[in-house]
DNA sequence: GCATCATATGACTACGTAATCATCTGGGCA
DNA sequence: TGCCCAGATGATTACGTAGTCATATGATGC
């Protein structure tokens, strides 16, 4: 059943006994159409098996209907979040063109691309992006969306958890639950988000007169997690000198944390709470059950889409709360009698 | 710096002092004009800010050079595939339009867009995508790759890693290593994979002597895994009852059927040994460490994005052989004289 | 019955590029 | 010097659609 000659409009149109015009509104402007001609186009559209053309469509309209989406390639985080955009445009009937980079190095190449096929807005993994591509991105006055980058204050337009205030309110919930001592596990240290995760945690907890060390594990990942948990049983001299909870600056790297401090015969959470950051699905898992900051992915997606949509301001710089997950990975409060 | 008028190869070409179709070859096919001629023109480019418009080449030459791919929305299995692909892509230059659907009945819409976007080819996770979907997309003449599906036969080509053999050589490595009973834990049961899984489990168990019932779980997902621990103890009354090893058809849902035994006070692999399928990046992760069946997902796509290419036979059916890893889920074999 | 007007329709064109074809240029060789 | 050919270039056209404008159609009011 494969066509061997290309059906266009203008096929359909003859069949149909109307001008092209007629067949073109008939998709795009039905309303515009009587009955009686919509409906003979739309059975010679279907005898002919018709579809129209969306490439056609878009040089015509000056408008391809497709969202680009720049994303670093493995991250937990932004597999979620990809996910949640897809589905957010096909209910807006938009498309989306993915772009992944493994490194920063290639992000230019991808910036490349998507200039070429006129997306009509771009979302921007931006903690990876340098100022030099979004500038790219953004010269041929395509709507852009920094994601969790609100320092692109003057090139286009972000949408972001409150890193900082999130950051405190877990600080908050493991002082309130009898924690005195904290210190900070952090990423990748370029990042903002990292710093006001971190930011966050120590102005709270100095508010309680607990100073929090920061430690880096250098990168977001796992194994970035997994290989700190050694070097972190060193630095506080074994595990009668840890501090009584870890936060850790995201949940794909707090994964890797209490994998590798069990994996060294540490309890997680008897011996150390752990928090992290993101609320990714895993931290629901059970073997993890993690206390973690949830970002609302759908409204921080649902935002960012408005703005390239045009129904929001197109220079906002918006900042959505997140809030606290509580699971198993940090220890309940001491019951009055317990030690 | 926005462009307030659109720049196009024509207003790079009176900048430059050549034609258009000059303009046009220099970034085309830059060895069909002088370097003098190329030269100016892509001074010329790079003071207007000019970017060749794909959507007009993609039209003009009837070739858009995207692949679509659609998937589910919410499964591990496949972000970690589509991370490959959107890799993959990068390098051949290509770009990826990314279909998701949560539910099957989404998938006759994005069908449609599939082909209104003229793609030069479709990647199907068609363990999700019905018969006639997959005839929609291919009457347009467009290539597409079921991804294991190698039910697909009559209607487009297809690459799958070789489920019946994996799952036979999990279960030959469960022999070797001393299990003397084993049940297989299914995930979706309309799927061609859980049944080529729990067929090479049987098989190759009952040449053993050992009889392997199917307990299924409904689907591949992790709450299904976790939601099946308690029927599973149910099932065999109890702890004492369970067989050596349970074979479970997926990554993630082994990932739940693990969290959920251990939550009731199973341990894994003392109390019972528990493999996978797919190895996903988190079978790896240190609180599971699965013993699982690795699908070579870069050699998959790579064949799969071969077959769109035209580089392999347009309605191969290729089935590519997986690897044991081998994990702390599953027991070590017994030592002569331990119990 | 005629004027008026809203709606429906058709003819035409432009979107920006790449392929085709014809023309031109310059170097090699007799 | 003159001829020939390969490579470079330009003019032209088509890809399939949607918007613009003008015309046709039918319904309404007097």
């Amino acid at each position: 059943m494969v066509q061997s000659t290309r059906i266009t409009s203008v096929e359909v149109a003859k069949v149909a006994g109307v001008s092209q015009a007629t067949v073109a509104r008939s998709f795009a402007a039905p309303h515009k159409v009587s009955d009686k001609s919509r409906q003979k186009v739309l059975e010679a559209a279907q005898s002919l098996g018709y579809v129209p053309n969306a490439i056609a469509r878009s040089l015509k309209s000056q408008t391809t209907n497709i969202i680009g989406a720049v994303v670093p390639a493995r991250s937990e985080y932004w597999q979620h979040l990809v996910a949640e955009i897809s589905q957010q445009l096909a209910e807006r009937g938009s498309q989306l063109l993915l772009f992944t980079f493994a490194k920063p190095s290639e992000v230019s190449s991808v910036v490349e691309a998507v200039r070429q096929y006129r997306v009509d807005g771009v979302l921007l993994a931006s903690a990876f992006i340098d100022h030099e591509a979004m500038v790219d991105v953004t010269s041929l006055g395509v709507p852009a969306v920094a994601f969790n980058h609100p320092e692109a204050v003057d090139i286009s337009a972000s949408v972001s958890v409150d890193n900082e205030a999130g950051s405190a309110e877990l600080a908050a919930h493991l002082v309130e639950t009898g924690h005195r001592s904290v210190a900070f596990v952090g990423g990748n240290p370029e990042t903002g988000s990292d710093r006001l995760r971190y930011r966050g945690a120590a102005k709270e907890l100095r508010s309680h007169g607990i100073v929090c060390p920061y430690i880096g594990a250098g990168s977001f990942d796992y194994d970035a997690g997994y290989g700190i948990a050694e070097a972190l049983l060193q630095h506080f001299g074994g595990v009668e000198g840890l501090p009584d909870a870890l936060m850790v600056a995201g949940d794909e790297l707090a994964f890797g944390v209490v994998d590798g401090l069990r994996a060294l015969g540490t309890s997680v959470p008897d011996d150390v709470s752990i928090t992290g950051f993101d609320g990714l699905p895993q931290a629901t898992w059970a073997g993890y059950d993690l206390t973690t900051l949830v970002q609302p992915a759908e409204e921080l997606i649902r935002e960012a889409l408005g703005v390239l949509a045009g129904t929001s301001d197109e220079r906002s710089h918006l900042t959505v709360k997140g809030f606290v997950r509580v699971g198993r990975s940090s220890r309940r409060p001491a019951v009055q009698g317990e030690s």
